[in-house]
DNA sequence: TATGAATGAGCTTTCATTCAT
DNA sequence: GATGAATGAAAGCTCATTCAT
C-alpha cells in the first residue's frame, strides 16, 4: 500500500508537477481513498519526501558505485585521472537520463520543500569524494573538501543540465568537455600537491 | 502602479516565500486592491515573472558588464585568462551577494513556474560567452558554445552556490579553486585548438 | 453582512447544536458564501464568540438594568430585601424567557469553548452586586464578595434552570422559593453584620 | 472488555477533552481496536454516556449517602437543620474535589450529547430530598418538591461551581455562605410551615 | 480606472464507522 | 470475537479571480 501512494504520488509529481500533486490526487491515483493516504503517512510532505527520498537514494547508491568503479578501474599512471572522470561522467549520464521527467521534477521544483534532503545527499558525495581525493594526495583536508565542493556541484549540475536542457550538441561534446574541464583542475590540484589554501594562486 | 505591484511582489517573495506570495498578500503590500492587480497583469503568474526578469534583466547587464570589462581589463600576455576569469569571478560574488534573499528564492523556488525565463537568460550569457572564446581562437563555433555552455552553467551554479550554500571555506577559497578549474579549461581550450568537437578526446 | 452572519450563526447554532455549527452551515443559512464568512470573521469560533458576545451583553445590560432598578424601587424599610429580590427575579425570568432555544444552547453546550466570556460575564454581575450589598451594610468586602458569588450563582443558575427544565410547577412558585432562599439569606447577612469572614459559623 | 473501553473513554475525555476524545484514541487507550470497540457500543456517543453514567451513579450514592447520614447524625432538636446542611455540604465538596478534572469535562463540555441522563439524576436526588422534607414537617408535596427543587440545585451548582472556579475564597467561607443560605431557607420553610403555593402570589 | 466584496472550488486533514479476514 | 485497514464525507480555511459599483 505504502508502495501504490509513493508510485501514485510519484507518477502524479511528474503529471502534474509539485503545486498539482495534492493528497487527493495522489490518492485516487492510488486508487485509494484520502483517508487512507493518513494510516501510512503523517502528512502530505511525508509522501513527497517519501518519494524524493528514494530517488535520492538511489541516486547516490549508483553515483557512489559509478564514481568508485570508475577510480578503480583507472588504477595508477597516465591520463588515470581522466580515465576515471569519463568513466564516472558517463555512468551519471546513464543514470540521470533513465527518469528525466522526476529527475526534471526534482530539480526544478523540490528544491524548496523538503528539509535539506538535497543538501545532505550532496553532503555525503562530497564526504566520498573528499576521501578519494586524499587518498590521491590531494594535500590538506581542506584543500580536498574545497575541491570536492567544486567538483561535485560542477559534474552534478552539468550532467542534470545536460540531460534536462538538452542543448543543441552531442552528448559526447559534453562528456568531453566536462572530462577536460575536471580532469584539468583535478590534475593541478593533485599532482603539485598546489591547493587552494595556498594562497590567492 | 506597475511599479508599485513588483516592488510589493518582490517583497513579499521574499519575506513570505512563494508559496506565501498570493495575490491578495501582493495587493496589499503595493497598497492596492487585489482587481487593480488585474488590471495590470493578466495573472498571479505574470505578476511573480515580472520580478524575475526584472531580476534577470540586470543581473544580466551586471553580469555582461563584469566580463566584459574582465576580458577587457586583463588584455593580452600570460595569465590573461586567469586575470579576467578571477576578475569575473569576483564581480559574480558581488552582485549575488547584494540580494541573497531574493536570489535564494529565485533559485530554489522560482524555478518551477515561468516558461523558460531563466532558459532564455542562460542562453544569453551563453552567447556573449561564445563570442569572446571565438574573439580569442576558440576554433568552431560548435566548440566554442560547447565550452561557454560549460563554463556558463559551471560558475553560475558555484557562485550562486556559495552565496546560497554558505559552505564552511571561506570566499577566497571559491574564487581560487573556481579560477583554477575555468581558467585551466579555458587554456586547454583556447590555446591547443583542442576542441570538443575534435573527437572523443 | 456581519449582521446576516451573526443572524445565520445564532439560528444554525440553535436548530443544529455547537457540533452542527459548521462554518459551510452558517455561510449556506447566511445565504453567503464560505469564503465571505473569512473576510468578516478570522475564523469560526469568532462568529459563535460574537454571537454569544451579543447575547452576554444584552443579557448583561438587562440583568444590571432590573437589578439596580428593584434596588431603587424598593428603598429603605421593612420588607426591603424581598421586594428588591422578587422584583429582580420576575425581570430576569421574563428576560430569560425570551429566546429559550438560544439559552439552552448557551448553557448547555458552550461553555467550553471562548475564552472565559462566561466566567467574565458573572465576573461583572458580582462586581456589582458586591458593591450595592456593601452599601447596604455588608461589612467587609470579603464578606460581601463571598455573598454576592453565592447570590449570583444561585439565581442565575435557578432562573436559568426553571426556563430551561420546565419542571412541574408554575413560575410563581420558583419566585416565592427563590424570593425566600434568597431575601432569608441576604437579610441574615446584611442586618446582624454577621459575615463569612466571622469564622465557621 | 467493557471496563477497559469506559476506563479509556475517561481517561482520554480528561486528557483531551470531549472533543479530543475520538473513538481510535479511546481505542487506543484501551488497547483494543476500533471495531471492537464497535462490539460493545452502537457509537461513540454510548461509551461517553457509560462513563457519564458510572460517574453520575457513584456520585448519586456518595451524595444520597452523605445526605441521609447528615440527617440522621444531626437529629432532633434546634441547629439541627444548620448541622446537617453543613455535614451534607462538606461530604460534597470532599466528593467533587476528588476528580476535578473529570468534573470538569462533565460539567462544561458533556451537557451537549447525552440525552438527560444529568437531569434523570439531580430528578432522583430531588426525589431524596422531597422525601426527607416531608418527613421533617414540609407541608404539601408540592411545597416539598418545590422546596427540593430549590435547594438542590443550588447546592449542587454551587459546591460544583467552587470546585471549578476556584474563586478567591476559602473552602470555609463557601461552607459557612451555603450553610446559612439553605438552612436559613429550609428552617422557615419547615418550622413555619409556610409553603410556596401559602404566599403572596 | 480603481475598487474590494464576493465567490466557490479546492486544499489538507480528521474521524465515526464498516467489513473482510 | 477481534482485528485494523479502508473508507469517504465533512471539517475549517485559503486564494486566484470576477464584477457591480
Amino acid at each position: 500500500m505504502v508502495e501504490r501512494i509513493v508510485a501514485a504520488g510519484r507518477e502524479v509529481l511528474v503529471t502534474r508537477g509539485y503545486d498539482g500533486a495534492s493528497t487527493n490526487r495522489i490518492a485516487a491515483a492510488a486508487g485509494v481513498s484520502p483517508g487512507s493516504l493518513y494510516q501510512y503517512f503523517p502528512d502530505k510532505d511525508a509522501v513527497l519526501t517519501e518519494v524524493l527520498d528514494r530517488y535520492l537514494d538511489a541516486m547516490e547508491a549508483r553515483v557512489s558505485r559509478a564514481f568508485l568503479d570508475s577510480v578503480a578501474v583507472a588504477g595508477p599512471g597516465a591520463g588515470t585521472t581522466t580515465t576515471a572522470v569519463r568513466a564516472t561522467l558517463e555512468a551519471l549520464l546513464d543514470t540521470f537520463s533513465e527518469e528525466p521527467d522526476l529527475l526534471r521534477v526534482i530539480v526544478e521544483q523540490l528544491p524548496r520543500s523538503p528539509g535539506g534532503r538535497r543538501a545532505a545527499f550532496a553532503g555525503r558525495i562530497d564526504d566520498l569524494v573528499t576521501t578519494v581525493l586524499l587518498t590521491h594526495g590531494a594535500g590538506s583536508t581542506d584543500a580536498a573538501r574545497a575541491a570536492a565542493w567544486t567538483v561535485v556541484r560542477t559534474v552534478e549540475h552539468l550532467t542534470t543540465g545536460y540531460v534536462l536542457e538538452r542543448p543543441g550538441f552531442a552528448r559526447a561534446v559534453v562528456v568531453d568537455e566536462l572530462t577536460a574541464l575536471v580532469a584539468g583542475y583535478l590534475d593541478a590540484r593533485l599532482s603539485g600537491g598546489r591547493v587552494a589554501s595556498d594562497g590567492p594562486s
